[in-house]
DNA sequence: GTGAAAGCGCTAACAT
DNA sequence: ATGTTAGCGCTTTCAC
């Protein structure tokens, strides 16, 4: 189980007699040769099952053809997936990827990504554990292209590739106030990440444009047990929302399983509506009403931009925003009784 | 945001005032160096914020610190979970990672096997994308250390790390014999793979053994719309069962759907025993009653096993079997009618 | 169009 | 205990 050395490219060199460097314009296709000593070194090739040592291939040309990506949990579906995404796209141009998680932890993460940076890949894509992404002075140093995903902060000069936040949550907010809801909360388990404040702004704006009164914004913590605490000791205090607001698909989850817990019913009590849309959102019941964010096309953006970046594009960092969509679902409904109008502030 | 080039072990020893050996020393705290020098090489290289390159020490040296992981898909959170508890145990010893998926093919299998391959990792950490596990020839050429995981054929040559799938067939059956069911479906999407066959195994195991007629074993599709389908078909034809057991993850969910879909509810008219245990299964109203696998458990097992290989063990492979373990929620209750006796066989 | 030779950054043998 | 040297497998001038 160990020991046999794998062949070299001499060892391909001296079966096709022909010499290295031969072989090497062959295999990578890089300079004019003649088809009878291609077809040698071919066969060669195949005879050895020769496998270019990527490593040394690396070490002198300079190119690596290695991507690494850092996400700050690889337990969350929503970064999994966008690895999914990436690794889809690289691979048919022949690039791996090094995959490392921060763990939630900013300490943790700048060793992980001095470790993938110890590899020198040809780029980086990075989800930072905080959008503050102090860490980014390892990336700036190593002086190599990287693409920052989803959570970023304002001023960051680099290529960032995101969902429009604001939007995000203005859409479904108005989706909740269209169906009558004026007493709506939104949770989410930390509210200080930029990309959940966004998506709080974008709440805010959908409520002041319909002149409905402003929602109440609730932390809940990392656990379902802190969330069902939080959420009971709000509605002692302030009784019970018609429609919630989840800002991540975890809140998602951990807000169902707190209702399912003091048996409040979703849609007929409470409306809900969730975040990232996973296939036990639909499967749920009532399946649940979510805000789709478009995890292909974040994965297929940001491998868009660091291979132009590979290839030597040099134009001014570019931020690409798409969209995230409303997935209508049985879990929001229109509020059952009239719409108190003094109630609009 | 390019060119810069990282400094070198050279770069440090000068700045240093030594050899780059005796850095090489210090870094890799292979040999005694007179503390002196320790500081200095420390400090220079802390200066020169200096990374060893890991692809020319693995070049110089043969070994590598890379492991390559190959899951048959990267959207199943039971393999990225299997992942992240690789990852957690690698990185503390200075591992890094690999990750290729199969996209369930085992033709995308060869090739992404065959790209890991070349970086010469130290080892291989593999979910084969068929239990046949064809390419296995590629790992076994490459002679390098390498795990195989959870989806094992039975004569394997190689160390494997899987889950007693006989017991956690038989445990989810058992539970369900208890609270009174006689008339269970099992439920996967494909029966073909063997660690599939084996949960079925199990379920057979204990109705034989409970004396109850065995279950109906339908293969559903990959599709939530297919699995209604063939649901709706089954119902059509023999009426409902009174409990199902889905075999995988994406089985519990699709028959939920499905059942949603059909206005079946769970559990007062259906018990159902889900497999894989994630969030949302618990956030899930009513809330999954399911077999949990040890996913951190495979992980960390795969790990140890791999390492201790690396490290030169040379013993014969090993089988590590780990327990999946019934965690008991709402989906599943004891039939609501007397048992009818004359039903038994 | 092909080969010879140098060298990427590092480590292991050897010499000191 | 430290330095010198050679060379891992490959790519890239530069001759021919």
């Amino acid at each position: 189980m160990r020991a046999r050395k794998p062949p070299t490219m001499t060892d391909v060199a001296k079966r096709a007699g022909v010499s290295p460097a031969t072989v090497s314009n062959v295999l990578a296709g890089r300079k004019a040769v003649d088809p009878d000593l291609v077809a040698r070194v071919r066969q060669a090739a195949a005879e050895l099952d020769y496998q270019i040592d990527r490593a040394a291939s690396h070490l002198r040309g300079g190119k690596s053809r290695v991507i690494g990506i850092l996400v700050p949990s690889l337990e969350n579906t929503f970064f999994t997936s966008l690895i999914a995404a990436v690794e889809r796209q690289l691979q048919e141009e022949g690039y791996d990827i090094l995959v490392a998680s921060a763990n939630d932890d900013e300490r943790v993460e700048r060793r992980r990504l001095a470790a993938l940076l110890s590899w020198r890949p040809a780029g980086v894509i990075i989800v930072p554990a905080h959008d503050s992404f102090a860490n980014r002075d390892l990336l700036d140093a190593a002086a190599l292209p990287y693409v920052v995903l989803d959570r970023v902060g304002t001023d960051l000069q680099a290529d960032i590739v995101a969902i429009d936040n604001v939007q995000a949550g203005r859409d479904a907010t108005t989706h909740l106030i269209n169906l009558g809801h004026r007493d709506i909360w939104v949770v989410a388990s930390a509210l200080k990440l930029l990309n959940i404040r966004q998506r709080c702004e974008g709440v805010q704006l959908a409520c002041r444009e319909a002149g409905v009164k402003l929602p109440k914004f609730i932390e809940v913590g990392m656990t379902f047990e802190a969330v069902a605490e939080s959420l009971e000791g709000q509605f002692e205090t302030s009784g019970r929302p018609s429609a919630v607001i989840a800002l991540t698909n975890f809140a998602t989850m951990a807000v169902l399983a707190a209702f399912s817990k003091n048996q409040i019913s979703v849609p007929a009590e409470v409306s809900l509506v969730g975040f990232d849309d996973y296939a036990w959102m639909s499967a749920s019941n009532p399946s649940i009403t979510a805000i789709r964010q478009p995890v292909n096309g974040m994965g297929a953006a940001a491998w868009d931009c660091l291979r132009r970046r590979i290839g030597g594009d040099v134009a001014a960092p570019t931020r690409h925003e798409l969209t995230a969509h409303l997935k209508i679902r049985q879990s929001t409904r229109a509020v059952p009784l009239p719409i108190d109008i003094t109630q609009r502030q």
